[in-house]
DNA sequence: CTACCGATTGACT
DNA sequence: GTCAATCGGTAGA
């Protein structure tokens, strides 16, 4: 599994841009009990305050302080008590972030069946709180550098081929608000993406 | 302090 | 497809 670790200036851009980007990338962890981790197919953008839907819309708090430092660092929040993980992106001050919906399960498959509490390959990681979960990430991990190469963090697959993946965007899951804007972008006929596959092709 | 709510998931019809 | 468990974050008294 060789990938090169993502720069800060990889995020220093549009959320809309580094979500796009950020699909066919690898999210990997690293712990004692060995590494894991896969390659993203499914996430969305948070557009800072002008974007209703996103956290930091209203204003800072002590939830969403890491979304306006600087961009390459984690925000985790929790959901119905349960984790989801997202990269800042933006310069510091501007709380923007991509939320990290899927990831394709690629290398400790075990140790995230372990994580999760199922054999079921599709269970693993289809859903923002679940890789959370089978990658052991939690609330210490907010404000985390994504960009250090240690613990957690996003890189290029260097053995990905080099065929162009098929993206589509829809709007975001979930939301009481903003549903409209097509800010979820997915990999097309993956089948460890959340949600509905449906919705407007792109490429 | 209390009350309300949610960028979800898993169980169920 | 529907639905509610469950608890930290937030706002307000």
């Amino acid at each position: 599994m060789q990938s090169v670790v993502l720069s800060r200036e990889f995020y220093l851009r549009d959320p809309a841009v580094v979500a796009w980007e950020l699909l066919g990338k690898l999210l990997l962890r690293e712990t004692s009990a060995g590494l894991c981790g896969g390659r993203i197919v499914e996430v969305e953008a948070y557009l800072s305050v002008r974007d209703p839907a996103c956290h930091a819309s209203r204003g800072q708090t002590r939830r969403n302080a890491s979304m306006f430092g600087p961009p390459g660092r984690a925000y985790v929040y929790m959901i119905h008590s349960r984790w989801c993980l997202n990269a800042v992106t933006e310069p510091e001050g501007t709380p923007s972030a991509v939320l990290i919906r899927a990831i394709e399960p690629l290398v400790g498959i075990e140790l995230m069946q372990q994580r999760r509490g199922t054999d079921i390959m599709r269970d693993l990681t289809r859903g923002p709180a679940r890789l959370c979960q089978a990658l052991a990430v939690d609330r210490t991990f907010d404000g985390w550098g994504l960009t250090t190469g240690q613990e957690l963090w996003i890189g290029e697959d260097l053995s990905a081929t080099g065929s162009k993946l098929r993206i589509a965007k829809s709007g975001r899951i979930g939301l009481s608000s903003a549903q409209r804007r097509l800010l979820r972008f997915f990999v097309v006929d993956n089948r460890f993406v959340s949600g509905r596959t449906g919705r407007r092709r792109t490429t």
